[in-house]
DNA sequence: TAACTATTTAGCTGATTGGTTAATTAGTTT
DNA sequence: AAACTAATTAACCAATCAGCTAAATAGTTA
């Protein structure tokens, strides 16, 4: 990403945004384990059927999940592992911030009034 | 991630809100080759120092970047790398992403009508 | 101190978006 | 065909946010 024109920036942005959602992010963590249908992901998940559809239309456009209709149900599964890697990647970083924030406040909390 | 709470998910959505902003990758992109100071990167970018001002601030809060006052400028450089190992993935995944739309537009292209 | 430069913060505005309910579409079964 | 179930789409609302300008803060220099 060396040298990006700011148009290919606008990609990379619209594909994290994807990701910039818990419900979305609950919804892919439970297709870790299996492929489910939108209304067993909108009873796990503890919202309205209509909106887990809105996400997950929005990941299939993206490319994170594939869609097979099935019966009058519709199932979706995960189209590419590789987002694992990506949030395994992140949750790494945040333990990290984390930690740091966790020093620095030790520090504080020690430091002399 | 496997097992991970709701309250999780949402520090993770946040990390990559922060991400999800073309100027903010803009910013980070400056960054890769060496510090800037506000008005530098504002210069570079096409926007207000107010603008980027807060961005930075943002990035900093959660730890992409760090801060340092010289003189009446304040400097800002990465402070994790590994972001940029993110951004690559990211990359990497949107080109394949793009390689496959492109293949299925070709399929209809070539279809007989 | 006063004047000057750089950054940050406050306040505003328009655009986007996650949730909802209601209406529509698609597929199955009687 | 009619009734039923599941999913999608439309329309709406509240909240968030990226941009701006203007005001406030911080540091330097005359």
């Amino acid at each position: 990403m060396e040298q990006m024109p700011v148009e290919a920036l606008k990609d990379v942005a619209a594909y994290f945004q994807v990701l910039a959602e818990p419900t979305r992010l609950q919804v892919l963590n439970l297709l870790r384990k299996q492929e489910h249908n939108v209304g067993e992901l909108a009873g796990l998940c503890g919202f309205t059927a209509a909106n887990i559809s809105r996400h997950l239309a929005l990941m299939t456009q993206h490319g994170f999940v594939v869609r097979e209709s099935r019966g009058t149900s519709v199932y979706y599964r995960i189209a590419d592992e590789s987002v694992y890697e990506l949030c395994d990647l992140v949750c790494g970083n945040i333990a990290r911030q984390f930690e740091r924030s966790a020093l620095s406040r030790a520090a504080f909390a020690t430091a002399p009034k």
